[in-house]
RNA sequence: GCGCCGCUAGCUCAGUUGGUUAGAGCAGCUGACUCUUAAUCAGCGGGUCCGGGGUUCGAGUCCCUGGCGGCGCACCA
């Protein structure tokens, strides 16, 4: 359960709540501050814990520490008490003696410090009789009481919808949740990396739009006061990025949220992290390396290893080594292959139709030929894609930001990575003819007033760009979050801190 | 958006065909214990059974309705 509601009247708290707060006044009376300023830690408990791997048992070292954390475990006995300290970086043992602390001490530590207390001691590092490395305290204080009871010790909690809507219980009782955080950040650091050693540059565009574009999605609509207008969230940075190109910046990248107004379930959030790269000179087999590059790297970075699980969308589970070669295949190939018979840009609709029904393939009646193919490629590609595999070479129709292919006329120079069958990005030549683009563009905001709300407003500041000319430019897009949950298996909400959840209205 | 399932103590969960005073473990409180590490032992408290309405002599349990969540489907390249 959650409670957003003010702490209400006393009288009505839970009982483990009204006995911490009658605690905390009887501190405040005896004239301990139980929010103080600070203590003096030497250590933090994994580099102590490093600085005495192979202590034998019930050995006394002499050296002094001061450290600090949260209880999280406690043993309190007659003469001498256990607590287990959690700080950032690791666990670690404190026991508290009558020997050591006199009576009244040892007295105070039993009766007002609770599980989930943030406490510092200063002791001497020992081990104990069996061995654990432990801190024996000649000194202790609360450096800040904690007000609500822990969940339960062992099992922590379990309520997705708790742990989302108070991550940082999760994160205090729950080691993955915490792993995660710092799984996703090195992440991101990994990224930068593999970019900022190819000579890219970082950048940042905006978020706030007068003009949605770069994908087809659902923006969120926002307002600006100063000005008195409506704004869309980006639901990609990918105009602004090219008019970065236009400009002359030749190797960028950014790594930032786009907004999506449309589901939100186990593999989508509202937000989600992105990111994008272009470089002059490139194109899309360039692009191809450069993600497989940053893919490779990230899981190196940041699971030392390139050998990962994962479940396919039929939940098989596999195991694939991303250090293999990654395959890769052309929708017309791909999909002629499996139907059997060949098919081609120039395929008609109603061939398309027939083969679509013989497979079993779902269209609807005003698909023309590029989205009735694209159907075909989820439907018989995607999900067979488990092994890294770059599906290639799209209807030019469905994919108006691209290049139309350099040989192959009626496609375009695009791919998607499929893994596990899910996508995890796309890449592009990207199409730089400002004549072609606003024609596409044209055709795009045709469907717009026609009802599509998914497709794309014009954006003429950005046609003007193009017309200052853009060089021959690879561009690539990848999902962070989606990376994130390839290498680690879990869903949307458990590589998201905080992902979104409806106001809980209860009360 | 549609369907199925769930919501009981701070946490994790039981709760029979509708039947006396709704239970357990952890956590809490009181006491015992100088080597515990899922510590142990004795005792004691703790409930808006998600909210609202209904059926019934009687509802945690059945019905209607609302909220939130999980899963599946659809949407979403």
């Amino acid at each position: 359960m959650t409670d957003q509601n003010p702490v209400p009247a006393s009288d009505d708290l839970p009982e483990q709540m009204r006995v911490r707060r009658e605690k905390l006044e009887r501190l405040r009376a005896a004239g301990i501050d139980p929010y103080p300023v600070g203590f003096p830690r030497t250590t933090t408990l994994a580099d102590l814990r490093a600085a005495y791997p192979d202590l034998e048992a019930d050995h006394a070292t002499g050296d002094r520490a001061g450290v600090a954390g949260r209880v999280v475990l406690s043993r309190t006995g007659g003469k001498l008490c256990f607590a287990t300290l959690r700080d950032g970086t690791a666990d670690l043992q404190v026991m508290l003696s009558l020997d050591r602390l006199g009576a009244e001490s040892l007295a105070a530590w039993k009766s007002d410090v609770d599980l989930g207390d943030h406490v510092g001691v200063e002791g001497e590092v020992i081990t104990s009789k069996r061995g654990e490395l432990s801190i024996m305290v000649d000194n202790w204080a609360i450096t800040a009481k904690c007000l609500r009871p822990l969940p339960d010790k062992h099992k922590g909690l379990t309520d997705p919808e708790a742990r989302v809507r108070q991550r940082y219980v999760d994160l205090i009782v729950n080691p993955a949740a915490r792993e995660m955080l710092y799984l996703r950040s090195k992440v991101v650091r990994s990224i930068r990396r593999t970019y900022e050693e190819r000579g890219f540059t970082e950048v940042e565009t905006p978020m706030m739009q007068p003009v949605h574009g770069g994908a087809n999605a659902r923006p969120f609509k926002t307002h600006i006061n100063a000005y008195d207008i409506d704004l869309f969230m980006r639901i990609a940075p990918e105009l602004y990025l090219k008019r970065l190109a236009v400009g002359g910046a030749e190797k960028i990248f950014e790594i930032n949220r786009n907004f999506r107004n449309e589901g939100a379930d186990s593999t989508h959030n509202p937000e989600f992290t992105m990111l994008e790269s272009y470089e002059a000179y490139g194109d899309y087999d360039t692009q191809a390396e450069m993600i497989r590059a940053t893919i490779v790297n990230a899981a190196r970075d940041a699971l030392g290893t390139t050998v990962i699980r994962g479940v396919d969308p039929h939940g098989v589970e596999h195991e694939i080594d991303l250090a293999e070669p990654w395959a890769e295949i052309t929708v017309y190939g791909g999909i002629s292959e499996q139907l059997g018979t060949e098919i081609t840009p120039d395929t008609t609709v109603e061939e398309l139709r027939k083969l679509a029904d013989a497979a079993g393939v779902p269209y609807e009646k005003q698909w023309g030929h590029g989205q009735i193919v694209l159907e075909m490629v989820e439907r018989l590609l995607e999900e067979a894609a488990v092994k890294p595999t770059f599906i290639r070479d799209y209807p030019t129709e469905v994919s108006p930001l691209t290049r139309q292919h350099r040989s192959n006329p009626g496609v375009a120079e695009k791919w998607d990575l499929m893994i596990f069958g899910t996508e995890i990005g796309t890449g592009y030549s990207e199409l730089v003819d400002p004549v072609e683009q606003r024609a596409r563009l044209t055709a795009q905001s045709l469907l717009a007033a026609g009802g599509d709300v998914d497709a794309m407003q014009l954006d003429e500041d950005f046609l003007r760009a193009l017309e200052y000319a853009m060089p021959p430019t690879g561009g690539l897009g990848m999902g962070v979050d989606r990376l994130i949950m390839l290498l680690t298996g879990k869903n949307i909400r458990e590589t998201v801190l905080f992902p979104l959840v409806k106001p809980d209205t209860q009360g």
